[in-house]
DNA sequence: TGTACATCAGTGAACGCGCGTTCACTGATGTAC
DNA sequence: TGTACATCAGTGAACGCGCGTTCACTGATGTAC
């Protein structure tokens, strides 16, 4: 066998976090499969020995997050989920509500990025846009006493502030306003965790 | 003069009516001006006599909720605006957070169907887009009682939850998990309004 | 009241361009001997 | 250890197609007489 295995595993990895990035930054629809694998240093003929098709590559891009650059997210804002489950979650919440976070359009959290074309794409796409909610929803969850169903609303109310509350700070032209969605959504959500 | 002014007045609305339908289902890029003015039963040619391009045809689509399919949409929900303010924002957050507006592709708010493409289009969509906002938060601003900072504040977080909890319902799959989101942002926002 | 005219909303062919995908190929590589 | 070979990751030209926009035109209409 030419080439090891790890080899084309390395090369896809590569496309994927391309991808991830302009995605992020472009739109789906913004971004060629060409485009792509220019920034991967490939040519577009290779594509399709990794994806079946461009949607594929969505679904792998919004996926990789969690482990991939989500990690190196995390560990930059400092949110250390092997310490206590409400530490982790105060760091977590300060974090993504951060006025760093909310300029970082290569690097940040696809929910906040691309929700619209996630809306529109596959149920493969969509599975994988699931995967980063639920792993937000969990270590609020985690961290929040009383019942379980509770914890859970309150888990649920907590996410979609996050997220809401950043997709609309993205979407505004830059201004005061913003800027005053971010700061709202941040305060409250930390008297909420307690 | 031929054709009245009126006439073209009619016409232009008729388009950025059916652009708002078509861009809330599909999404900015995925209709072209083609479709446009097809569905508003025109041929191509003649767009360029009401719009200098199709982002300005995106801004007035935008903006053309509020006091367009937007007032028909408070009617429906039973919105009533010239009653007391507390009820009418009762009512708001009820109908956004519905599972018929959730169900609803075109007749949704733009607010929710179209963040990401906003966010990446120019400054006259992100004024649109940012109208949207204002006249929301201004209702749950009235309709709060208290010293005015923290009444805006408390809007705002309303507006994020209410934005946020819908965007991530539109955005999962459908599945139990949204059903779940959709519902936590209601009742936080019903507890929080008082 | 009836008609000729000027206006301009609307038409439809054409433009250059970039898209997702396919395909015949090339050449770097690990393996068998 | 050195070499011939089979594999398949990667190449780059080509495909049909739809896009946003332009433009020379047509013909329905309100107005002047």
């Amino acid at each position: 066998m030419p080439y090891t295995a790890a080899h084309k595993q390395q090369t896809r990895a590569r496309i994927v976090e391309c991808a991830r990035m302009l995605f992020n930054r472009y739109g789906y629809d913004n971004v060629s499969i060409d485009r792509v694998m220019e920034e991967a240093e490939l040519t577009r003929g290779g594509f399709y020995n990794h994806f079946k098709s461009k949607e594929e590559l969505f679904a792998a891009a919004v996926s990789s997050f969690l482990m991939g650059r989500g990690a190196q997210w995390r560990a930059e804002a400092g949110v250390d989920t092997s310490g206590p489950p409400r530490k982790a979650a105060r760091q977590m919440l300060a974090g993504y509500l951060s006025r760093k976070h909310l300029g970082d359009l290569e690097g940040q959290c696809p929910m906040i990025a691309l929700p619209s074309d996630v809306a529109r794409a596959s149920a493969e796409v969509q599975a994988a846009y699931q995967q980063l909610l639920v792993a937000m929803v969990s270590l609020f969850e985690g961290s929040l006493p009383g019942r379980r169903a509770a914890a859970r609303q309150k888990a649920l109310v907590l996410a979609a502030l996050s997220v809401g509350g950043m997709v609309l700070a993205r979407t505004l032209p830059s201004s005061k306003l913003a800027e005053d969605v971010r700061e709202a959504a941040y305060k409250h959500g930390v008297k909420a965790l307690g």
